[in-house]
RNA sequence: GCCGAAGUGGUGGAAUUGGUAGACACGCUAGAUUCAGGGUCUAGUGGGCCUCGCGCCUGUGGGGGUUCGAGUCCCCCCUUCGGCACCA
């Protein structure tokens, strides 16, 4: 064994090893529990970055763990591989996206590789190769079928400067989430995915991830953004050809008797034939337009600039028949509720704002019991709750009752119907790029929209394409794929030339593994049942509501479509931390980007993985840290050095184990063993704390060096201190292969075994030997500290208390006081109160 | 504005049920190794006072409170980060 440890031969010869015995292959037994162990597939972008790297390692100490405890476990890898990037690199350097994919990939294996990570290769997933894409087609045909895939015209966000169109999840601050470009409006046909068929049930269901960070549920929840309320029809007080009523959704039931007028998203359809005829048709029209033109963002901003346009015609509350005017006006959305507003400027205040910019009628319908409000001296609406007042016979109720009663007598009347309305927007997957799943439908001007039939399938994309980053779609332009025959009638048609959104490839990779040869349908029905859920699914808290809203929402499709029977994707969720460098995420721009190929090669894939999991807890940001990662370097050279310089006569007692009986040296040998065991599982347990549970590992380790330097240990030594100190050893070695697993293979071989520390089963923590014999009591006199005693375990609570009151420490701090009580707690302290 | 998370030494971070604040690591200081450097090892390291005793005071963003005892529980405030942001 060398005196100094060689990295770089060691992770090499161990890596081959694992791979060559099949070590980490899912077995798919049935006599043994299973754990499904995942980490978000990583887009194949060039180069793993050491976000990839932190994300790995905790994913990989995790399925290590389990394996060890005698799980069946399922860890598998793939890509996310279709994508924007690849086509910018096809019109910037004219490689073709799919080899440009192709050989990132296999790059970005080959890193992976080299961490020594714990995956079944055998089940790889690339989500463009058309065995996997064509399983998105056939999704989208079994949707189309079911009403769930649907084409209309929408405003839609279009990002410029990537030309295509992006969901409202991938909207960030008016900006696109990945180019950060400004989005701009943009009417299209779009196909789209219902998820607001299953909005109440992605909202349900949050309460049963028990095994989710709060916060992500509570981003979820948000997003889903549902509000119950009363839909309530206002027929129009001037005769409108073909139009008789405006329909409105307020959440405020109880303000009904208070509106002054209507407001009407620029957008909405009603708008036109309001005006049509009247003198300021032409005004209106032309301020709507400018609305409508307005920049999203501003449009949408709190605080900006509310302003509108009156209609010139008037509708009659239905409930007073009170004649209000109708407006239009800026802030009112189009694709919210009925794209129509009830305004009530005294509980509102947005309406107040309105009301008072255009001088319109406040009235007062709620207040605070006793205190009359008055409009005129009003700062802004009164949105508490209160009693209502000039509300005809529902005058004196509260609001809240109120609004029970008042949606009563509205549904009662026939005025209108009690909604449940969500902010969540059906998803527009439609995107005008080449490198994505083709949509698998055909125009034909005979049949109009066909799909093409599941025996075609997968609509394959050509390669041949020419990539310019101008004008239209890649596949529009390109006539071979777009030309083709009407799959009803024959005729000469046209292919959909969009292409769809990646996040649909990455909503269902997950049931892939579970059996990802088959080809004569996505997944094993009998397979996803064996592992779904991922039990631990580990990534970054970015896709809080984009991948992992999507991938839930599939699930609930697949399961309705019959083909698993979990309506959720993922049990538990981790979403690690950001890395960060000099108070910044690592990003080129900033200079301050860690090469892990670097890394690994100056100090070991083992180093890297234990300072990414040492420096922080995962769900914590991590600061990375030059000399914090040497720190790391040096404790698995501690290690190396502790097992060469004892290893010669630790051979002859390898696997041995002390009788039972040790004291002294030997007894406190195996207690820093037995603790370190403890808190390691325990700290895996307890959310995978593994900055502290490496913690333990370092603490045992310097018991174990300091022992071996201050006495002179070798074969000469007493049989239980020789047993003692190489369980001391041989359990560090066990317990650090998850986080370290080649230094430790190497480690544990060169003490002569003979099996792979990965397939050592767990151990196991005796809890008699953890007890400590003797503890510290901490003497307190008004939970002051003032004296330490030392007691064996245990000692009854009358002796402490004799021993605390009778210490020379104790008796001057008394003073002769008198002593009101003595608090006891065992093992502890001895807290005096005088 | 609303929702969420967080604030502990020079730094990253520990403290699991209200019971010794600062584990572990980095950095720093001193020493050892025939000491060029590096490596390795040992000791010390929250702040302040000092009669240098294994002494006293103080200390977990700020201010109150509960308690024998609070980083931990309650109330108010400040700061930072993240999400949402005219959703009727």
């Amino acid at each position: 064994m060398d005196s100094r440890y060689n990295h770089s031969s060691v992770e090499a010869k161990w890596q081959k090893i694992w791979e060559d015995l099949r070590v980490f292959r899912a077995a798919g037994e049935t006599g043994r529990p299973k754990r499904y162990v995942l980490e978000m597939f990583p887009y194949p972008s060039g180069r793993i970055h050491m976000g990839h790297v932190r994300n790995y390692a905790i994913g990989d100490v995790v399925a290590r763990v389990f394996r060890m405890r005698g799980y069946d476990v399922l860890h598998p890898m793939g890509w996310d591989a279709f994508g924007l990037p690849a086509e910018n690199a096809a019109i910037d350097r004219g490689v073709p996206p799919a080899r440009w994919t192709l050989e990132n990939i296999a790059y970005m294996k080959g890193q992976l590789k080299k961490l020594g990570l714990s995956y079944d290769w055998s089940r790889e997933v690339t989500t463009c190769a058309p065995e996997y894409y064509k399983w998105n087609q056939w999704f989208f045909l079994k949707m189309l079928d079911r009403g769930l895939a649907y084409k209309k015209v929408s405003v839609v966000n279009w990002c410029p400067s990537c030309e295509t169109v992006l969901a409202n999840e991938q909207v960030e601050g008016g900006r696109c989430w990945r180019c950060d470009a400004a989005v701009v409006p943009k009417e299209l046909s779009q196909w789209f995915f219902k998820i607001t068929a299953y909005a109440e049930e992605l909202l349900a269901d949050c309460d049963r991830l028990t095994g989710w960070p709060e916060r992500v549920l509570t981003m979820q929840r948000n997003w889903i953004g549902r509000s119950s309320g009363v839909e309530v029809r206002f027929p129009l007080a001037e005769p409108v050809p073909g139009e008789k009523e405006i329909g409105i959704f307020t959440t405020r039931p109880d303000t009904l008797y208070g509106v002054t007028f209507m407001s009407l998203a620029p957008e909405h359809p009603l708008v036109e034939p309001l005006i049509a005829g009247l003198p300021e048709a032409e005004k209106v029209r032309e301020a709507a337009a400018m609305m409508r033109a307005e920049d999203r963002i501003a449009r949408s901003a709190e605080g900006g600039e509310k302003h509108g346009v009156f209609t010139g015609r008037h509708a009659v509350n239905p409930l007073t028949g009170r004649k209000v005017p109708i407006w239009v006006a800026n802030f009112v959305l189009p694709e919210y509720g009925t794209g129509a507003i009830m305004a009530v400027p005294a509980h509102d205040q947005r309406d107040f704002e309105f009301a008072r910019k255009y001088a319109l009628p406040i009235e007062v319908v709620i207040g605070p019991p006793g205190v009359p409000l008055d409009p005129k001296t009003m700062a802004e609406a009164y949105t508490e709750p209160g009693v209502l007042v000039n509300s005809g016979p529902f005058s004196g109720v509260s609001s809240q009752e109120a609004k029970e009663k008042i949606s009563d007598h509205v549904e009662a009347k026939g005025l209108g119907e009690r909604r449940v309305n969500y902010r969540l927007r059906d998803w527009g997957i439609s995107r005008q790029r080449y490198w994505g799943t083709p949509i698998p439908v055909v125009y034909c001007e005979k049949c109009g929209i066909v799909p093409v039939p599941e025996k075609d399938l997968p609509v394959l994309l050509p390669e041949d394409v020419s990539l310019t980053g101008k004008g239209a779609s890649p596949l529009a332009a390109t006539d071979a794929f777009a030309a083709a025959p009407c799959p009803a009638c024959g005729a000469a048609a046209r292919r959909e030339t969009d292409t769809m959104d990646t996040f649909v490839d990455s909503s269902w990779y997950f049931l892939r593994y579970t059996s990802p040869g088959r080809d004569d349908r996505p997944f094993d029905s009998a397979e996803a049942e064996r592992w779904m859920p991922v039990d631990h699914y580990i990534g970054g808290i970015e896709h809080a509501v984009l991948h992992l809203l999507y991938s839930r929402f599939f699930m609930k499709v697949l399961r309705d479509l019959g083909l698993v029977s979990a309506g959720e994707p993922f049990e538990s969720l981790l979403t690690q931390g950001m890395v960060i460098k000099d108070g910044a995420k690592m990003s080129k721009s900033k200079g301050n980007v860690v090469d892990p190929d670097a890394l690994i090669e100056k100090y070991g894939a083992d180093t890297a993985r234990l300072f990414s999991l040492f420096a922080a807890p995962p769900e914590k940001d991590l600061d990375w840290n030059d000399r914090g990662v040497e720190g790391a370097h040096r404790f698995l050279g501690r290690l190396w050095r502790l097992v060469s310089e004892n290893r010669e006569w630790m051979l002859k007692d390898a696997g041995r184990r002390p009788a039972g009986d040790e004291t002294g040296d030997a007894r406190k040998l195996r207690r820093s063993t037995h603790a370190a065991i403890k808190k390691v599982t325990e700290d895996f347990d307890r959310g995978f704390q593994l900055n502290t549970a490496i913690a333990a590992l370092m603490e045992h380790i310097n018991v174990l060096t300091r022992f071996a330097a201050d006495s002179s240990l070798g074969p000469g030594s007493a049989t239980d201190v020789r047993l003692s100190f190489v369980e001391g050893v041989e359990t560090l070695v066990v317990l650090l292969s998850p986080f370290a697993p080649h230094i430790s293979e190497e480690v544990w071989a060169e003490l002569g075994h003979a099996t792979l520390a990965a397939m050592e089963p767990w151990p196991a923590a005796d809890p008699g030997l953890v007890r400590a014999e003797d503890v510290e009591i901490v003497v307190q006199v008004n939970g002051k500290l003032r004296s330490r005693l030392t007691f064996p375990a245990g000692t009854p609570e009358a002796s402490l208390r004799e021993a605390a009151l009778a210490d020379p420490k104790i008796r001057p701090q008394i003073g002769g006081r008198p002593i009101r009580k003595v608090i006891v707690v065992p093992d502890r302290l001895v807290n005096v109160v005088v």
